[in-house]
RNA sequence: CGGGGCAUAGCGCAGUCUGGUAGCGCGUCUGGUUUGGGACCAGAAGGUCGCAGGUUCGAAUCCUGCUGCCCCGACCA
């Protein structure tokens, strides 16, 4: 991921990324040929096959290399819109004291998806499931002033919730890395800004990894709180029924330079982007829906990316966080969260994105931007070929993985296809004949003959 | 948590009904021939048949208990 131009720093940047390039023979790819019998649906299969991840126990898994580049490229992503936003990253632990949840009182309310645990000294501890008690907790230590606020911190972090029936692979596991965002305002007012600046910042989120997310309003569940959207991206393999209007899918989403600061412009991309019918089958409104045009409406299976909260002084009351006002009176603040699944996008934009072949992945995303294929492996022309091409595109940062195996085109080909790369060289005998190598597209399929310098010119743009 | 199913070589499976020396395909290793959409020939390695107990001369196979995993439903980033 680099969106740094050429500068005084290019030697750094270039010796950086030549690390993220590789050789397919040094590389750990376990890629399988039958599909395990336990995955069921697309996007756990194709990243079983594509040796993504690996299954530890059940709704449990490690992300092998090519899968954790993927996490990585959302994580960052993720990162960089919510700090676009202003909000502030840190990092909070996994495991969580029982007695921060008695304060809240949802040490009991959590039930049995809470995974407790005790230490040595039997004391009552907690896998985290969320983190609203101890950002709050974090915040309150600090923050005495209403001049400290608003202020949203964030973090990514694993979480465990232990969910009755786990399924679908990463889509619904018991482990999952989640980022959330805690905001702190002194009243309403504030708090609904700084909603409409994550709302914002997640529609941005998405869309950076080529999904079209639709904001609906949704139940807030046990986070509480009586303001809440989900962002689905349609999916034909989604878990939920979603009913909404077309134009979502054409709505521009806000651009980079988006002021943050601008509390009615920022309310007015939100209202804009909550002012067409959207519902998931568990808010769905039949009557509402038959009033939006039939030409307009859109029902169709969608998978939740993201989810909002407002929810005022639910945890401040009870935890006392509380901060001086103007007119130096205490006043609990109003608080708000938001969570974004990046491992579960990893299996949503699957989901979102294949073929036949394999996984097509949406450039920002991709574990490598470009693949090269040696199609006659220790032929000396097709080898210093692919070398100088694997080398000059290193060079001029891009993430490369040169297929150097001794193996067919055809395996190659399948392989490649199989972990959908978006772009694909391929080094040939026929080629190299005339000068040329092949670049193909994984997306569309279009292929084009160039010269290796040409080749190159396209694929460092 | 209710219902259904599965567990045999790295992966996919057969064998279980009807007990008698554990098999197939793919992959892996060695050698050779190959090289533009998952090659071919020859050879080889690899399994306490999920675990524990029982029945039997003899158990992958029959019986009992347990564990793990998957699917459908109610619940969820």
């Amino acid at each position: 991921m680099c969106f740094c131009s050429r500068s005084a720093f290019s030697d750094l940047v270039i010796r950086e990324s030549s690390k993220k390039s590789m050789r397919l023979s040094r590389f750990f790819l376990p890629i399988l040929r039958e599909t395990p019998k336990e995955a069921e649906i697309v996007s756990h299969r194709l990243m079983l096959r594509a040796g993504m991840m690996r299954q530890e126990a059940a709704g449990i898994y490690a992300f092998l290399p090519l899968g954790f580049r993927v996490l990585q490229k959302i994580c960052q992503i993720v990162r960089e819109e919510q700090n676009r936003s202003g909000a502030i990253e840190l990092l909070m632990p996994t495991i969580q004291s029982a007695e921060l949840w008695r304060e809240s009182g949802r040490y009991e309310a959590y039930g049995k998806e809470m995974l407790r645990i005790q230490d040595r000294h039997e004391r009552e501890m907690l896998y985290g499931p969320t983190n609203e008690e101890m950002i709050t907790e974090i915040f309150r230590a600090y923050v005495r002033s209403y001049k400290d606020v608003p202020l949203n911190l964030y973090h990514i972090q694993w979480k465990f919730r232990d969910e009755v029936r786990p399924r679908f692979g990463l889509m619904r596991g018991r482990e999952f890395l989640m980022k959330d965002a805690y905001s702190f305002d002194l009243d309403q007012a504030g708090a609904t800004h700084s909603y409409n600046k994550m709302f914002v910042a997640y529609l941005r989120t998405f869309a950076r990894m080529g999904l079209k997310s639709i904001p609906m309003r949704a139940e807030s569940g046990p986070i509480g709180g009586n303001l809440s959207h989900e962002f689905i991206i349609l999916a034909q393999t989604g878990e939920s029924e979603v009913f909404c209007h077309k134009d979502y899918l054409d709505m521009a989403v806000p651009a980079a330079d988006t002021n943050f600061d601008d509390i009615a412009g920022l309310q007015g991309i939100v209202s804009k982007w909550t002012s067409q019918y959207a519902a998931t089958s568990d808010m769905h409104d039949a009557a509402a829906f038959a009033k939006v045009p039939s030409d307009k409406q859109v029902s169709a299976r969608g998978i939740e990316v993201g989810h909002i909260f407002y929810f005022g002084t639910k945890y401040s009351d009870p935890m006392k966080a509380v901060v001086a006002t103007h007119d130096g009176k205490e006043a609990p603040v109003h608080m708000g969260s938001y969570g974004i699944g990046p491992s579960r996008l990893v299996a949503a934009i699957i989901e979102a994105s294949h073929d036949d072949a394999g996984i097509i992945w949406p450039e920002p995303v991709a574990p490598f931007k470009v693949a090269i294929l040696n199609l006659k492996q220790g032929a000396s022309d097709t080898d210093a070929a692919s070398e100088q091409l694997y080398r000059d595109l290193t060079m001029k940062g891009i993430e490369v993985l040169y297929h150097d195996l001794d193996e067919r085109p055809g395996a190659k080909f399948a392989a490649t296809d199989l972990i959908g790369i978006p772009y694909q060289v391929l080094v040939g005998p026929r080629g190299l004949a005339e000068g040329k190598v092949e670049v193909k597209k994984r997306a569309d399929g279009s292929r084009e003959n160039l010269s290796p310098a040409a080749a190159l010119d396209l694929l460092s743009r």
